[in-house]
This record gives C-alpha cells, structure tokens and sequence, in this order.
DNA sequence: GTTGTGATCCC
DNA sequence: CCATGTATCACAAC
C-alpha cells in the first residue's frame, strides 16, 4: 500500500526518452553503409519541378554544412555545392517504417514495461517506475536498450532519463547524437537554467520569437516571468505550460492509448491550378488514400474537411461534421467535393499549390455492431 | 456543447 | 515561382 503510494507519486517517476538519432538518414545509411561518410540528405520531392521539395531529415555530415529540416531542396543544393558527393535520397516511409518496429520491438523485449508511449516512427518514453528502483538501474537498462539496438540493428540513438517526461526528453536532447543524459531532481534548475527556450516542446519558431521580442532567451528568464503574465500573453493553458516547463515541473502521463484523433493527406499540385477536373480527381486520389487507412485502422469518422493552399501559400480550411459516424467511401468524397465546389465558388481566380483532406472525429468500429440496436 | 477556422509544431 | 506532409490545439461563433 505505501509502495503504490510511492509509485502514484508524479515527481518520483522514472522516465525514459528514447531517440533515434537523425532517423530517416539513418535508416538510409544502414540500408547503405557506403554512403556514412558523406552528406546524406532524406528529401521530399513535390514532383513540381526536378529539385522541388523540402529536405525532410539529413545526416550530420550534412549538418555540418547548416543542413536543416524543412530547408528547400534547392538551398540545401546551394549550401552544398563545393561538394563532391552528396547523397539526396527520396523519403522511403514503409522501409523506416519497419527498422522503426523492430526498433520498439527490441526495446520492450528488453525492457518489459507496462506504461509506455510511442511517438511517430523515432520516439518513445518509457515509464521505469515499477522495473527499476532508481536512476542507476535505469542507467544499466537504458544502456543495454542502447547496445542492442546497435549491435543488432546498427541504430544509434539519444537516450535520456529523469522523472517526468519533458526533462527525459531535454536530456535525451542534450548530448545528441548517441547520447545518454540523465538529470537529477537536484540538478534540475541548474542544468536547464541557461538553455535556450526551444528546448522546451512547443517552442518552436514562431513561439521562439515572440518570446525573445518579450526579452526571454532562456529557460531562466522564463521562469523569472510572472505566471499571470504569462498566462495573459499566451492564453491560460499554454503559458501555464511554459511558466511549469520553465522550473522542470511536469504531470503529463504516460499513456499507449493515445489515439489517432485525425488523419490527414496532403498533396502538392504538379503545378497551379484551376482547372476543377484535375483538381477534383486529385482530391478523390487523396479520399481514397484516407479510406484505406481508415479500413486498415477500423475506424468510422464524423467530420470531413479540406485543406486549400495557394500561390501565396495561404492556408485556407473548410470542413463540416456528418450527421452520424459512418466508413463509407462516399461518406467521404460527396462532402469533399461540395466543400471543393462551394469553396471555389467565392472565388474568381484560383491558384491552388496544395491540396488536402481531412477525417476527425474518429473513432473504433469494434462494438459498434452491439450498439446498432440502439440506434 | 457543437462546429468551423486558423496558428503552430515537428520533420 | 524556395517553401512537404501530418498532427494537435485554441478559440470564436453559434
């Protein structure tokens, strides 16, 4: 009965984040080890022109020469061009995909935890509580999780470890790549003091910069701020967020269950458009690719919405709940096309670079036979 | 509470 | 004509 008081308690977790380093050119480089030593750069082609696209992630050959994600294909070209060889790679999701599982699937054998959580195809947490009994053993595990996952499937990775999940993570973060970090409740305001604000998740560009305008560099001069300050210039849950996050307080748990809350295909257009045909067949295309993941998810959604981009890059959405759940494919592309056709009816000229749709309001089709009944 | 839209993050 | 694809959340308006 103590012990699971002990257990419940939030500051006295053991929280394990485990990253793969650079993951998707990584995965490239097991696939191939000849290409390690030079720059590798994993890119998503938009097929609008020959070099259109973003770079998704890259090496740290790469990166050495100021390589980002996110960067256009034709920077990154730039960047590079006093170089001999540079690898450009097309994204290849299903085969990262499968080092990813087997990945997780060598993690949990080897540590056998009840609570844990995976995100996307390079991260997880991994809640030690109830296997180990204090940072040192958490220390052996976490290397032996580490020495697998390099022996038998050449994947380095960034391990971190601590009692809540948002300092697991900074520390996995501190000492990339194949990193292992560990912070102490003792150590916590002294080691996350004089780091950058984007340490903190959430704080990305936009968040970055509009903190700085306010004078806030640094984790320390975050927590300085008042909360209702804070609070005031943020909203109420996320400046409670960052005034917590800034003294290394957080509750979040860690939970499997987290379910999909939507599912998303966007698609760049071969060029700008506004020919209704071809951009309806496109969309149709991308209805089609929801469809079968919903299938694969056994899942029944409620809302189904658009996603417009144009010439300007303007972000425009449209969307509208279904009178019930349903998994009918023209449950999905009637109000598509509605949406499509109502939406370029305000219109004169339409210059689309991107499309996409969208299903939310998800949910499980199992059980859902018993309750027709009572429908 | 429900519904629709835009902002932001991360890669 | 450099700028992907996906997910989550806040918030306004009803």
């Amino acid at each position: 009965m103590f012990e699971r008081k002990d257990v419940n308690n939030l500051e006295k977790r053991i929280i394990c984040h485990i990253d793969f380093d650079y993951f998707f050119a990584q995965c490239e480089e097991i696939r191939n080890p000849s290409i390690k030593d030079l720059p590798v750069l994993v890119c998503v082609f938009s097929g609008r022109t020959k070099e259109s696209g973003i770079v998704s992630t890259s090496n740290y050959v790469a990166r050495k020469y100021g390589i980002k994600s996110g960067m256009p294909i034709r920077t990154a070209k730039s960047k590079l061009k006093d170089i001999e060889s540079v690898v450009f790679l097309p994204v290849d999701y299903e085969y990262y995909e499968t080092i990813s599982k087997k990945a997780f699937s060598l993690i949990l054998s080897i540590a056998k935890v009840i609570n844990y959580e995976i995100i996307g195809l390079d991260e997880c947490f991994l809640d030690l509580t109830s296997i180990c009994r204090g940072f040192q053993e958490a220390t052996a595990l976490a290397k032996n999780i580490k020495n697998h996952l390099l022996n038998e499937l050449y994947l380095s990775c960034s391990v971190g470890i601590s009692y809540n999940k948002l300092l697991a993570k900074i520390a996995s973060e501190y000492k990339k790549p194949n990193g292992f970090f560990i912070i102490n409740p003792n150590e916590t305001i002294q080691i996350i003091s004089n780091l950058d604000i984007s340490v903190i998740p959430g704080i990305g560009q936009k968040n970055k910069r509009r903190l700085n305008e306010l004078g806030i560099k640094t984790v320390r001069e975050l927590s300085e701020k008042n909360i209702t300050f804070l609070k005031k210039t943020f909203g109420n849950r996320f400046g409670e967020y960052l005034h917590l996050s800034s003294i290394g307080i957080n509750e979040d748990p860690i939970n499997k269950k987290i379910e999909n809350k939507q599912i998303t295909r966007i698609k760049t257009l071969k060029q700008y458009s506004d020919n209704i045909e071809y951009v309806q067949s496109a969309l149709s295309e991308l209805c089609k690719s929801i469809y079968s993941e919903l299938r694969h998810q056994d899942l029944l959604f409620r809302n189904v919405g658009l996603i417009f981009i144009d010439n300007k890059l303007k972000v425009t959405n449209r969307s509208k709940n279904l009178k019930k759940y349903t998994q009918n494919l023209n449950d999905l592309t009637d109000p598509v096309n509605s949406l499509f056709l109502e939406y370029i009816s305000t219109y004169d000229i339409l210059k689309l670079r991107r499309i996409g749709v969208k299903v939310c309001m998800l949910k499980k089709y199992e059980g859902q036979r018993n309750l027709t009944n009572y429908m």
